[in-house]
DNA sequence: AATAGTTAATATTTACAACTATCAACTTTC
DNA sequence: GAAAGTTGATAGTTGTAAATATTAACTATT
């Protein structure tokens, strides 16, 4: 049995992360279905959140309660995301992606196919991962262009 | 005189503003309060309207009513305009910038002490003028970044 | 196989952001 | 200089996004 903690790993059980978070099952279910989260699914199609997932959304209740952005809001900043120079998608993947003409929907939230996203899990993706705060995001616009330091 | 249309000029009082927007008089001054815009004052320190004034403010609201994005989500989204590559500004600016460091407000809404759009007006800066909508900072992400086409 | 927890979907509640109204002091217009 | 319009500020209203409650069918646990 593995005793290391692993942020990444799926272990909380839907009404185990409500309680945790302080909010409703139908809330965590709607983040999800506006785009903000993506939990894992077990076999039986039940929603397992990892430490990972709890930071995320604490971080989206930050948003929508303190910094008082709309859920539409925030959906529309995580469409800003450069992604494509995350996952170093060619020409031709642009050319004929959803994500990367939308600025109202986070990229995660299509399907992307004849891409190189087509076949790997967002959940997984530093995309998704790493850029679930309005600071970050513009760190790495910062780091994309060309800056020096 | 000129009879050239100049959508730069500030010519609609606040009343015939609002009245042509279709909200109340406090509703603009409100969004000026939050920085969504800066109309042109008058030397009595009233408050005149250009034509790219009203549009502005139509995209804003269009982002309000329909996009249903909130004010403050308005502001985070504006303030992840990459400004210093517009500008061009220099390194130190760059260091002490607040604008630089924000994402809550738009640069606009900042002092710019000690940099090079210190003594510069926002109101006919690019970063205001051009980038009033989301599509078209998704676009000049894209355009900083090492795209191609 | 019985109990507890989950699913998606719909209906309902609630908190508050967005907006409006009103005010006395000031500016503009003719 | 009188009438009309604007100023900033405060108080009040309202539309609706965000959150919750409830349901019958399903999955997990013992």
């Amino acid at each position: 049995m593995e005793a290391i903690k692993n942020k990444r790993m799926p272990v909380y059980p839907i009404s185990i992360a409500a309680k945790l978070l302080g909010i409703s099952i139908p809330t965590l279910r709607m983040y999800e279905k506006e785009g903000l989260i993506i939990p894992h699914k077990s076999s039986g199609n039940q929603r397992i959140y990892s430490e990972m997932d709890l930071e995320r959304l604490r971080c989206i209740r930050r948003a929508i309660n303190e910094s008082k952005i709309s859920i539409n809001g925030i959906k529309s900043i995580y469409s800003l995301i450069p992604c494509w120079e995350v996952v170093k998608c060619s020409e031709s993947d642009r050319k004929t992606c959803n994500a990367f003409q939308s600025h109202e929907q986070p990229c995660w939230t299509f399907n992307h196919p004849n891409t190189i996203c087509e076949n790997r899990d967002c959940r997984e993706c530093d995309v998704y991962e790493k850029y679930s705060q309005c600071g970050s995001i513009k760190d790495l616009i910062k780091n994309i262009s060309g800056i020096s330091t």
